[in-house]
Order: C-alpha cells, then sequence, then structure tokens
DNA sequence: GACAATTCTGTAAGCGCTTACATTTCACTT
DNA sequence: AAGTGAAATGTAAGCGCTTACAGAATTGTC
C-alpha cells in the first residue's frame, strides 16, 4: 500500500493539534477561525503542529458546529457547453472574493434531475443557490420555501413578487432579433428550438419570433419549426431537415448557439452558402460564435453581469437583506456575419 | 418576507420526523438509509412525517456520524471551455450509478490554486479526487497523503509507482501529429504551446514535436515557438505575431484545440488560406473542432474513457483494492481538413 | 505593589446524525 | 400456553468542531 502513511495512522483531529501545541482544542480553532483573538506565540505553535500533523479540518464538524458552510450552489442544465461557463466564473470569482466557495451541479435540462441536484446541493451545505431559468417541479420550489435557501433565478426576468431574478427579457430579445430578419426581407423564415416543455427561456424565445412575425404583418404560422434537443449535431440535423423542404426557408433563426453552430455546419457540408444563399442566427453570444464561418449574428447576453450580480444578491439575501433587482438586463444583437438579406430568387 | 415560511419556523431535524411520527430517532435514521431494517407500516408513517415536514437530512451531521460523505471530487484547470467537460461527464455518470455526488472546481491552471481547491474539496468531504496531469506542489501530493485520499492523475501518463494515471501520452501523441506534417513536407514549422511551467502535458506535447523533427533530421532548433496562455483569443494573437516573421511558418501546430481555434480565426481574418498556404493542427478533439472552418485536424483523445475509467478506479481504491492500470490509453490522429502539404513555393 | 481593565486561554455543552448494543415485539413451534 | 428465534425498535454514545462562559494571565494605573 504504497499510497498510503500506514495503515493505522488516523487522520489527525483537532484534539490531535492541540495536544501537540500543548493548548486547548478552543485555541486551537481559534487560531484556524480568529487568529487575532489568539497571541503570536501560541499561534506560532499551533499552526507548527498543524503543519506537522498536516491537520486539514473537518468540514462535517465544522459545519454542525458553526450552523454555516461558507458554501453556495449553482444548478446548470449542462456543462457540456461553454453556455454558463462564463456566467459561473464570474459568479465564483465574486463569492471567491468573500471566501464563499461554489458547488456546481448539472441538470441535464430535466426537472426531476434539477430537483434532486438542489436537495443533494442543499444536504451538502450550499446556503444559496443560483438557478437557471424559472421552470422546475413546485416540489423543488417548496423545498427550497422550507429550507430557507435563498435562491436566484437567473437568464430570466419575470415579475413575480417573491421571486429573485436576475436575468434578462428572451421574449424581447429574440424579438428584437426577429426584427432585423424581417426587416432584410425574409419571409419564409424557420425557428429551431431546443426543447421547449420545462424550459421557460425556449418558450419565450420562441414567442418572441411570433411576436416580430405579428408586428410585421406575417402569419406566425408561416413559420417552420423544428424543436430538438440541446447539441450540435441536433441543430445539424435539424437544420438539414429544413433544407429538404420545398419551399426551404431562407432564414433559420435558432433558439441558441449551438443549435447555431450544427447548422452552419450543415449549410458548409451541403455547399449552401451562408448569408448569400440562407441566413442563420443563433443566440447567447458564447465563444464559439466568434469562431464558427461565417461568425454567427446572434443576441448578446450579459453572461458575467449576470453571474456577479446574482452572487450579490444572494450574498445579501443570506444577510437577511432585501437585493436590489433593478428590472431586467440589456441585451442587445452581435452583428457578425451570418445574417444577410432575403436572397431575390426565394423571395419574388 | 414572502421568502420565508415564518420568522421562528426551524429547519426541521431528525428529530422532529422521529416526534411526529411517534418513533425514535434510530429508526428514522433507518428510514433513510436502510428502509429494509424497517417494517413497512413504520416506513408509510416516518416518510409521512418526513414529506409533511419537508424534511431534509443535514449533511455535516450525516458525514460526522457516519464517516463517509458519498462525494468525490475533481479539480480541472478551467471550466471555462469544453476541454474537460466531456470527460467529466463521463466521471459524474460513472459515479452517479454508484449513488456518489461530484464535486467540481477549477484551478485556473495555477498549482497553489490547485492546491487550495485540493484542500477544500476534501475538507467538504471528498472521499477521492480526480486530477489532471501530474505536476502540483508537493505540499499538495503530502496533503493527499496524510488526509489519505485516494486519486488519480488524468490527461497524462507516467509509471511511477505508487501513482495512478489514467491518461494517454502526450508526448508520442504529438510526435504521431508531428511526423505527418514533417511528411506533407513541411520545414518551416511553428507551435502555439501553452505555458510550459507547470504543465506537465505541455511539455511533453512539445517534446514530441522535437521527437518527430529530430527522427526526421530536422533541427528543433528551427522550430518558432509562442508560448502563451489558454484562451482564443492568445491562439488568435501568436498566430498573428507568427506570420509576422520573415519567412513565416507553413505548418502551425497548436498544442491544443482552444488556441487551434485562435490560429484557424485570425487566418480567417488575414485572408490566408487554410491549408493551401498555412496549415494549422490542434490536439485534444474537443467539439469545436469539428465546426470551425476548415475542421480542425487534431488528435483525438479518449475523454469519456479516461472519466469513466479514473471513477471507477476512484472506486476500487476507496474500496481499498488496487486498481487496474493497464497502461496509456490510445489516441489517435483525426484528420479533417486543416492540415495539408507544404505549399511548393515557401519549401523550394 | 495592589487593583482594575484588558487580553488570552480553558471548560464544557451541544450541533444533527449514525450505529453498536440492548430491549421489545411478533410469529411460530411444541 | 410457554418457549423460541427472528425481526423491529429503542437507548445512548459518540463523530470533530465551535462558542458562550468562566477563569487565568498580562498590562497599565495610581
Amino acid at each position: 500500500m504504497p499510497l498510503q502513511t500506514g495503515p493505522n495512522t488516523p487522520v489527525p483531529t483537532l484534539e490531535d493539534v492541540a495536544k501537540r501545541a500543548g493548548v486547548s482544542t478552543a485555541t486551537v480553532s481559534r487560531c484556524m477561525n480568529a487568529p487575532k483573538m489568539v497571541s503570536e506565540k501560541t499561534r506560532q505553535k499551533v499552526m507548527q503542529a498543524v503543519r506537522d500533523l498536516g491537520y486539514a479540518p473537518n468540514f462535517g464538524a465544522r459545519a454542525l458546529a458553526a450552523r454555516r458552510t461558507g458554501t453556495f450552489g449553482a444548478v446548470i442544465p449542462t456543462m457540456d457547453n461553454a453556455i454558463f461557463a462564463r456566467g459561473l466564473q464570474a459568479f465564483q470569482h465574486e463569492l471567491g472574493q468573500a471566501g464563499i466557495t461554489t458547488l456546481v451541479a448539472a441538470s441535464s435540462y430535466d426537472p426531476h434531475t434539477e430537483e434532486d441536484q438542489i436537495r443533494t446541493l442543499v444536504a451538502r451545505g450550499a446556503e444559496a443557490l443560483l438557478l437557471i431559468g424559472s421552470d422546475r417541479t413546485p416540489e423543488a420550489y417548496a423545498f427550497l420555501q422550507t429550507q430557507k435557501i435563498p435562491f436566484v433565478n437567473t437568464w430570466t426576468y419575470e415579475d413575480r413578487p417573491g421571486r429573485v431574478c436576475i436575468g434578462f427579457d428572451n421574449r424581447r430579445a429574440m424579438a428584437m432579433l426577429a426584427r432585423e430578419v424581417l426587416a432584410l426581407g425574409h419571409r419564409n423564415i424557420a425557428y429551431i428550438t431546443a426543447q421547449r416543455p420545462d424550459n421557460d427561456r425556449a418558450r419565450a424565445r420562441f414567442d418572441g419570433v411570433c411576436d416580430a412575425m405579428r408586428a410585421a404583418d406575417v402569419d406566425p404560422a408561416t413559420l417552420m419549426i423544428e424543436e430538438v434537443s440541446y447539441g450540435i449535431e441536433q441543430g445539424r440535423t435539424a437544420f438539414g431537415r429544413l433544407m429538404d423542404r420545398t419551399p426551404h426557408p431562407t432564414a433559420v433563426m435558432c433558439g441558441n448557439d449551438v443549435l447555431a453552430a450544427g447548422a452552419l455546419r450543415e449549410a458548409r457540408a451541403r455547399g449552401i452558402a451562408v448569408p448569400d444563399q440562407v441566413s442563420i442566427t443563433g443566440f447567447d453570444d458564447i465563444d464559439i460564435s466568434e469562431i464558427v464561418f461565417p461568425a454567427l449574428t446572434t443576441v448578446h447576453v450579459p453572461h458575467k453581469d449576470m453571474g456577479a450580480r446574482a452572487a450579490r444578491a444572494l450574498r445579501a439575501m443570506c444577510d437577511g437583506e432585501v437585493p436590489d433587482v433593478t428590472g431586467p438586463l440589456d441585451t442587445w444583437i452581435a452583428w457578425r456575419d451570418s445574417l444577410g438579406p432575403a436572397p431575390r430568387a426565394a423571395n419574388g
């Protein structure tokens, strides 16, 4: 067993340190948590003992005794892609400054898995949670309530009392982009959406497209719809199916950048020129939208700002304060190369 | 305070449940942990009480009493990109099957941050750790040893007693790719590497390129080197600097796909045809290497396999078994479109 | 040098849970 | 109806730490 110190060396405890340093456990505890309460001399002794023994505090015991863990949690739909990474990073960074650790879990876009993960994180000591969207099981909401866990819903915005949202208006944001698509003359429009059940953001974005169509006197019923699960490959095949239709769309709007990346890939594979023959748009403005070809025109959302604000709001809520939520955050269109005017042929 | 049940309702404990169900705390505990030890009738009663009260066990107390947490940890360099996501997913999935929760932390490619994160995860109850690479502070290794935390080093392979590696041979893998580059006639070769200090994989990959050059009787001293930190933007600017040199390289090999994506982006911005004028290669084969343009020729590494194997190995180690590590895992070249023969002009 | 004010340290009571062990209950035998 | 073993439940001792409180040591003051 070369991996171990020895078969019977137990992991050192506070008491071991105390004994070795010749002080009480209380003093050792204070050395670790409030050094200024301890005299310089004893602190030296204690810290030396800590080092000698390779002591590390037991989280469970500490949490139990102190009734706080210094841990916040985040449940995101997927770690698979960079969508939530940037916001999460900002969230973690902001909390790190305050000495708070972040625990992350993924729900795979499934409400029951999400509920499980929420329970798990709370059981593991998360004192507050960052959540994505607002669609979740009533049980999850009930649980958060009885456990008194402050939480914020991000990536969405609803003005509902007793619910803190740090996000933006998905519907309006997508409507804005759709308006531009329509203004460029597109009338055969398709929309590749992520699964809408249990996903308020996907629904809102879809509704946004319809809003813009109605506003432009185009019947939303003419919108070609592909509803697929999340992934590059899914976007790719959905785009393929759309292009197999007759007539095919001149603009394919996608519910997120990952789907759009897939669509772009398939367009290239089929030799379809973007945006000359078909325009493609995304939503989210993640890293890859800049490096795909052609660079993706998409909706920019305030990833970092959301993460940082969520962190601050949760900290305030943990202190019993009321977080200042100022309303939905801004989004804007990141104009790049994948959206252009409707081609004449398909439009005449 | 609409966010709370009431100002003075405490979070329910095991004892509350016991009282409500009219049984002892031991029975409630057994209901939660070993249902078959309890009669059907009392279990019903207890579970009802649990539901009524919205009870959730306190992780700290449970960990303290049971001396196990059912939690494994993973410290990865960055969550920023999809590099580690796929492997991590497999890791989590495999552990999830066994009822084990995964905690993830990021080190930002900094050994001291990594050491901190290791301590944090262990303090939070991680019973075993997945780590990336083998470069880390001696203190980190010492800590793992005194705390008796089983760990595996992934994404690397070294045959060192007492150290479990689940990875591949970075050096050989990169050498293989470099051999192909050389075989295509390239002699002006550049290499964009991630920071090599504290990163055994970056060093190994670099060494691999040199190996191949020597094997082809090309002086490794002629290799143009750019060493940058991790990121698309860094790859982009490094590529720019290389193309500003005279003569410029005909092949730019990159230490990872993210850097390569940046290089590809800059090539497009400068109107440099890939691979006709300049070839570009990557390493890792992450999602984006398929969607960039032109699709990236890169080294495929067994993301999922590593994650799943690491999970199994750690489980075995926790049970006091010796994990069966069969040697380095296979890698191969993912041939796509960004590598081509050296252009005549620059080569004549 | 005695006394108060101040700083430091020790004592000990839990925090909420698990589990070894003891006890009770129950379904069968005889 | 008493006796038996198995199954179900209860009792209570911690797990390793924090922290209120009390007590000891140190410092400053007159």
